[in-house]
DNA sequence: GCTTACGTTTACGTAAACGTCAACCCTCAC
DNA sequence: GTGAGGGTTGACGTTTACGTAAACGTAAGC
């Protein structure tokens, strides 16, 4: 639980490259302080490669994680903003339920090959 | 429940362009037949061509698709060839269920949000 | 004072997944 | 027979997400 971070810790934490770590900061999805030239991470900036990482498992762009980054440290804005805030909000939800449910009707594909696959086995195995 | 499909049947039902259509096939993904020269569907590659883009939305890759796409009708073979099929099956298993783990992390943390937004809003209104 | 290990910037390279022409072929209604 | 609307094959362009190499700074250890 240290206070900060060098940027191969986090490398190696997340067994990413110290490339791919400068890239997102080129992107703007991490900002590093700097003690001399080198950067230095918070935890805030732990966190949140935490977050990019996972939003890559799921899929998304770069771009499409921004924003989803944007959402977790937004400033509470006026009235309009935050109703347009909960669409975006309810968009981003519906994409992640038919994720899911895709998941849903692959897991279940395959439960069933796993089936046949065991069926033949046994198969070849009796004769 | 037609038995074949042109090109742009597929694309419109499936709101892809031709391209993209064609370009699957380059990759091994679809096998039309032809008539003349025309490209001729059947509901098998309908099928598949579903199962690509549920793929696509699973951030998988072409390639990483393929592989299951040819899960989908191996032929049942002899006894290590089916043991190493297994071990693929509960791989990309593995991979969908930390897929389900992150949605699910991913969901709560919009739910948060939303409350936090919701607050805000209520907030504001009543001052 | 030299190497080694780690850091930096700059910049060009690359693989994946298409988009976007161009140039061509059918065929069918007018 | 012509032109409009479908289809076809190249082939080059584009974006994303980094890889990779060059050229350099710095602090540690011998």
């Amino acid at each position: 639980m240290s206070s900060h971070y060098t940027i191969t810790q986090l490398a190696q934490e997340f067994d990413v490259t110290t490339r791919t770590i400068r890239f997102y900061e080129d992107q703007g999805l991490l900002n590093p302080t700097r003690n001399g030239q080198m950067r230095v991470y918070s935890p805030r900036d732990r966190v949140r490669l935490k977050l990019v990482l996972r939003g890559k498992r799921l899929g998304f762009s770069l771009s499409e994680i921004r924003e989803m980054l944007d959402m977790y440290d937004a400033e509470p804005g006026e009235s309009g903003q935050l109703e347009l805030f909960l669409a975006k909000i309810n968009e981003r939800r519906g994409l992640l339920q038919q994720q899911r449910h895709d998941i849903e009707l692959t897991l279940k594909e395959l439960d069933d090959i796993e089936a046949q696959c065991r069926a033949q086995l046994t198969k070849v195995k009796v004769s």
